[in-house]
DNA sequence: CGATTCCATGGAATCGATTACATAGTTTTC
DNA sequence: GAAAACTATGTAATCGATTCCATGGAATCG
């Protein structure tokens, strides 16, 4: 057992553990005398602060927590790596918790923190079941202990909290202006779960880019997914059954791209040639996929990074803008010009033009 | 602020704080009546325990550290997410932490965990840069000051700790016996980084099941890599320029692999026809991939449930048996028949036989 | 029925650090 | 050269829970 407390070493050095403490947190008031003879006898003994004593006395952790709605999909493993980064280079510890797309399990985590008083927290906010824009009791309960909260990649319109998002309006126009341009009018959207702001964003963003490019908003093109590869097959195959036959396809994010590409290599379907896809999140299997696919990307380091930045300016007292970071569009090779008529054309007259 | 202790439920309920902790920590010792004073009192003020003042005395901190060596690597987020799903029904919180590859990183976050006084860790073990099986002074310490340690996927071997590990000497053997039967006597290996025991084990059980396919060990044929996507792409350049052109080779883990078959892609490769391909870890990605890619595999959740109840069980007292699973082996439309002779034979004889 | 055990409870010590306050010694200032 | 201002240090209080110990009252026992 490691019993060596800061006593032991104030003994073994000949001073008082005040001085003792004073040297090892750094205080200017110690001699240059002790600092050696303290230092000398930490190392020593190997001496390792217990952090709760520190932290019950001092109110601060240097911990904070980071909760993300999964961490296996890629998108926030991304965000999560560069949070951790950037808060260690800081010297803050990270703690990372996984909601699952579950509010009950985020409620545990923010229970715990709350518990454990870090001294600040990013979060990927959950918005409860029905109603998506309401903080959970405990999410509350945390902001109004004046726990710095930070909100990233998703936000809570009721809430009051610096906030990091992405904007996908002009790179969703600018995927629909070459869509539109290729010929496509029939686009089909495989989109996220209502509770997340980030699904009804990019839903909001596909939507008026259509109509800023002239082309009708049809819900029925619509697919509701859940964010998670099940969904994305599932959408896939409602796309294959569809009677209007899209020609294209935009998917909200990397995993239900996955799902869906897999159903549609099993259906045979050309990707590129018969339904030109894009999708949101720029992941390596993108990359991989033969063609490689279109995507929508976010700067997941630069969200992580201000992230860190916006809630060390909270715990510092102040209150920095929400900031909104741009997505970027790459065209790769899974587009090309839409079959004019033919093949798949039956019954579905092109709406004048 | 959220400045309500014990002492203030304690005094909303007309006890003293003893009893307010006896009651609220479920110690036996208790009346009915002030149970039901104390409770509505807590819940009345929205008590939440201070996590440090609690484990400074009671030496219990209900969390565990889990160390992985790379959060961005999806066989770690899926061993992540089976750890922390498995302590989290434990009633346990568990800290995840990021190795990077990387030693140092490790040690910081074994320090901040040994000044936490987690009540045991589950991690990765990486070896010291040119002695692969030594453990990190950080390491060494925390074992000696008592805290619960299990290794999981990687061991030490001077260390004695419990650890879970995966065994890949079946599902190797059987895909080399399946190559062979399909032709194939120049396979490749695209392997991890020495300091991490999963790539060596993965190399020895290579060899060997060549070795018992009777089929020649070529070292020559071996591709150092490190376990990430861009050490995948230069390894699928150096087999393109590989003198001997093998026709099959093996991956270690995911991200090379994916790194590797976007190379292959640009280049043109038809994968399962003139190269068959055949990775570790069994990634959403890998049947997304035309043709689907056969893939040995691990039981992660049976091995975070694994490790999880290992620690628990050390912390009790117990010392555990290691554990091994035994990976499996699922061929797929990525391997087919070798070319004999032609194509991209040129110069180069084929050794004695 | 007196003695013993059991229970619920409160007072106070405790965990291991930090820090307010007091003090003695040193340096600066007018 | 005396007052004022630092400086380095030690003593003791403190953070918020848990837990040891003592106590008074109720239950059990012989």
């Amino acid at each position: 057992m490691n019993a060596i407390t800061i006593k032991d070493v104030a003994k073994a050095a000949g001073v008082s553990s005040a001085t003792a403490s004073r040297v090892l947190s750094g205080h200017p008031a110690t001699s240059p005398a002790s600092r050696a003879k303290v230092e000398a006898a930490a190392k020593e003994l190997g001496f390792v602060p217990n952090a709760q004593a520190r932290s019950l006395r001092s109110t601060k952790t240097d911990t904070i927590a980071l909760l993300i709605s999964d961490v296996r999909n890629p998108y926030f493993s991304d965000l999560a790596h560069a949070v951790e980064q950037q808060a260690h280079a800081e010297g803050i510890m990270t703690f990372i918790g996984n909601a699952n797309e579950d509010s009950a399990q985020q409620d545990d985590f923010l229970a715990a923190m709350l518990s454990r008083r870090v001294d600040g927290l990013i979060m990927v906010p959950q918005g409860l079941g029905e109603d998506a824009e309401r903080p959970s009791g405990m999410l509350q309960r945390l902001i109004a202990s004046g726990t710095p909260v930070v909100f990233v990649d998703r936000s809570l319109a009721g809430v009051q909290v610096p906030s990091i998002t992405a904007s996908s309006t002009e790179a969703l126009n600018e995927a629909i202006a070459t869509l539109k341009h290729l010929g496509h009018e029939k686009i089909a959207f495989i989109g996220g779960p209502d509770h997340a702001s980030t699904a009804r964003e990019r839903h909001r963003a596909f939507d008026a880019a259509l109509e800023a490019n002239g082309l009708d908003i049809d819900e029925s093109l619509h697919f509701a997914g859940d964010f998670k590869a099940g969904s994305g097959a599932r959408g896939a195959r409602w796309l294959l059954d569809h009677p209007a036959a899209p020609t294209a396809v935009v998917i909200a994010d990397a995993p239900m791209a996955i799902g869906a590409l897999t159903v549609w290599r099993e259906a045979g379907v050309a990707i590129g040639q018969e339904l030109s896809v894009i999708t949101f999140d720029e992941v390596d299997a993108m990359l991989m996929h033969d063609p490689p696919i279109s995507t929508i990307s976010h700067d997941l380091s630069g969200m992580g990074r201000a992230a860190v930045a916006a809630l060390t300016a909270v715990m510092a007292g102040q209150s920095p803008e929400p900031e909104e970071f741009i997505s970027h569009f790459t065209q790769r090779e899974s587009l090309s010009r839409a079959r004019t008529g033919a093949a798949k054309m039956e019954g579905t007259p092109t709406h004048e033009s």
